[in-house]
DNA sequence: GCAAGGTC
């Protein structure tokens, strides 16, 4: 900001190893110096619950964590005290302006005080901020302090209501935590657990071909319906027998153009993180945020997949080029666009941060790691000014005797930005599969019929919980990874593997504040918070309106739930093996609902219950039924529980 | 000690 208000005349000093900038302009000095996020949090002194006092107070006193904000904040109080004036330049949005405000309230004079306005830090829009200050922009402060406080008091209130329930059921000391954020989130997790525990697995068939094509071994693809009964399947397969060849259909052959890949948000960053190197968000953005504070790549924490016009991409690459990895890629590409970079920018947006690009600042010595992500995200920049690339794809659809099949095979026309972001499996390219024409008649060796089963939701991982995040629209880019993290803190949730599986203690968190406090597990919540911070910054609502109405709310569901405690306490034993259970379920402990087992044994054995009819029509029966799927990897395991509880006990 | 949101 000072370079772009002053240029070299802004003068660097540091105070506490943090630095500011002065220069004079019209006659007046001007300082800028930084902070570093919130340096104020909300906070109380008060035990117990319900708690409706809370007071702003400097970040560092609060959490060891954050004791680096201290210097950030001294810096602000040393500067205020020889200022006359204060402007608020942070991200314009709710945040930046709570954040400004704070400072200024605290050490400045809020009677003496601007804001400026940008949506990008480029020197123009900067300067434009800065010629036309506007006041302090109260309603959006208001807003921010509002999503705060209400946070505070939901967070706060309803994780002591559960770790006082939780404890006492289970007679030992836990710390639990729910927020609008976190519990919507853990209840995700744990309805995708639960249907994978319920699954039942069916038969399906398929028929599987070997075609052989000079020298040659081939196995189409069936695009068919799969069998449910294996005797019709079989009926085809002896005709295969008799007569054993595939008909060539159709021989497609089709152009295909791929458009170079988008420049990197976060998720994006992530995702790919996740599929090339299996490490989840958390890490990825950690390593992400240690790049960006060596000045290798800029701001992370962006949902943005849009480069700037104002970008110098062509310095940028200069010095990439230095970089001997990277030197070919570079001239290859300026020759191929013919020194004119036009990203292809995505449609998403962000309102303070552009898409993550390397600055061209060279990397000295970086871990195996750090080095791979850099890598990563320096060849999806080079990628995305590059020219689509173009693959042709030939199609081949088989008929033998009815069933259609189909042979595919990828041939590379032209790799354009493969080149710089080869990460990609377009599928295989097999030669023999180009010789193949319409009308052809061809030899099958083998015809065999396949077992499969139908499979439950896909196993749940962090990054599939943070995508789920990011489509239902809460937390922030800064925040999900971070947040899906607290759940492994609580030990709600757990890795098995690279899977993440959720803990008896997690889901009974789950079940039990959708129960005493819908609100909190709902996505809904966060709409809300949106409308209120909506027409706060509008003018339209008060904040005071809003946070009284919340304490009332709040207040009222505690004062419940303490009065009737026992009940909440009975609800948890549903979903928790505990000592007051009185009629507990035999298999797992959790207190009985149906006439044998507990609520989701229960529906386990209802859905065997249901599911036998499929499996008896091919041949299955009662007994022959439970130890197959008690025997199979992929049925759930509540099911298998029952299966194996079935099979060793006699129900009356 | 508990939230969610900034960021070193
Ligand atoms: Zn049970």
């Amino acid at each position: 900001i000072a370079y772009a208000l002053a240029g070299a005349k802004a003068k660097k000093y540091s105070y506490k190893r943090i630095p500011y900038w002065v220069f004079r302009q019209n006659g007046q000095v001007h300082i800028v110096a930084p902070s570093a996020g919130h340096l104020f949090t909300l906070s109380t002194d008060l035990k117990g619950y319900p708690v409706v006092d809370y007071r702003w107070v400097p970040r560092w006193i609060e959490n060891r964590k954050s004791l680096f904000s201290k210097r950030f904040l001294e810096l602000m109080e040393f500067l205020c005290k020889g200022a006359i004036a204060f402007i608020n330049a942070c991200d314009y949005d709710i945040e930046g302006s709570v954040i400004g405000f704070l400072v200024i309230m605290s050490f400045g004079n809020l009677r003496n005080a601007y804001r400026m306005k940008f949506s990008s830090l480029t020197i123009t829009e900067i300067r434009n901020a800065f010629r036309n200050l506007s006041p302090l922009d109260w309603n959006m402060i208001e807003a921010g302090l509002c999503r705060h406080e209400l946070d505070w008091l939901w967070g706060i209130n309803l994780s002591r209501a559960l770790s006082h329930i939780v404890s006492k059921a289970l007679g030992k000391r836990l710390i639990l935590s729910a927020g609008r954020v976190q519990s919507p989130t853990l209840t995700e997790a744990v309805r995708i657990i639960t249907q994978r525990r319920l699954h039942i697995p069916e038969p399906l068939y398929y028929p599987k071909i070997f075609l052989e094509l000079n020298g040659r071994m081939l196995t189409p693809e069936f695009t068919g319906k799969p069998f449910p009964n294996k005797a019709v399947l079989q009926s085809i397969l002896m005709k295969i027998k008799y007569e054993p060849y595939a008909f060539v259909k159709s021989v497609d052959v089709h152009i295909k153009s791929l458009a170079p890949p988008h420049p990197f948000n976060l998720s994006d960053l992530q995702t790919e993180a996740y599929r090339l190197l299996r490490i989840g968000p958390a890490r990825t953005q950690k390593v992400a945020e240690d790049l960006y504070l060596d000045a290798l790549i800029s701001y992370p924490r962006t949902n943005s997949q849009k480069l700037p016009p104002t970008l110098d991409n062509n310095s940028i690459m200069k010095s990439l080029s230095k970089m001997p990895k990277y030197t070919d890629l570079v001239r290859i590409l300026m020759n191929e666009v013919r020194g004119v970079l036009k990203p292809n920018n995505g449609p998403k947006e962000d309102p303070a941060h552009p898409a993550i690009y390397p600055t061209g600042v060279l990397p000295k010595q970086l871990p195996p790691l750090h080095e791979k992500l850099y890598d990563i995200i320096t060849r999806r920049y080079l990628a995305t000014f590059s020219l689509p690339a173009r693959i042709r794809e030939i199609k081949v659809v088989l008929d033998i005797h009815g069933l259609n099949f189909v042979l595919k095979s990828v041939h590379i026309v032209n790799r354009g930005w493969l080149k710089y972001y080869p990460f990609i499996d377009l599928g295989p390219t097999v030669p023999e599969i180009a010789k193949i024409r319409k009308g052809m008649k061809l030899y099958v060796t083998k015809a065999q019929i396949l077992t499969r089963y139908t499979s439950p939701p896909p196993p749940l991982t962090k990054l599939s919980l943070l995508k789920w995040m990011e489509h239902v629209g809460i937390g922030t880019e800064s925040t999900r990874a971070e947040i899906i993290e607290i759940l492994f803190k609580r030990q709600y949730l757990h890795s098995k593997g690279k899977r993440v599986e959720v803990s008896d203690l997690g889901i009974a968190v789950a079940y039990l504040l959708a129960d005493l406090f819908p609100h909190i597990v709902d996505i809904g919540l966060t709409r809300k918070f949106e409308e209120y911070m909506e027409l706060i910054r509008e003018g339209r609502l008060k904040r005071e309106v809003v946070v009284k109405e919340a304490k009332i709310l709040i207040k009222k569901l505690i004062e419940e739930i303490k009065r009737e405690e026992r009940r909440a306490i009975e609800v948890l034993a549903k979903y928790l093996s505990t000592d007051t259970v009185k009629n507990p379920c035999p298999i797992c402990g959790r207190e009985r609902q149906g006439k044998y087992f507990c609520i989701f044994h229960e529906k386990a054995l209802t859905r065997i219950r249901d599911n036998f009819l499929k499996w008896n029509s091919t041949g299955y029966d009662w007994q022959e039924y439970l130890e197959k799927i008690r025997s199979l990897k992929i049925t759930g395991l509540w099911v298998r529980e029952v299966a194996e509880f079935l099979l060793k006990n006699r129900l009356d």
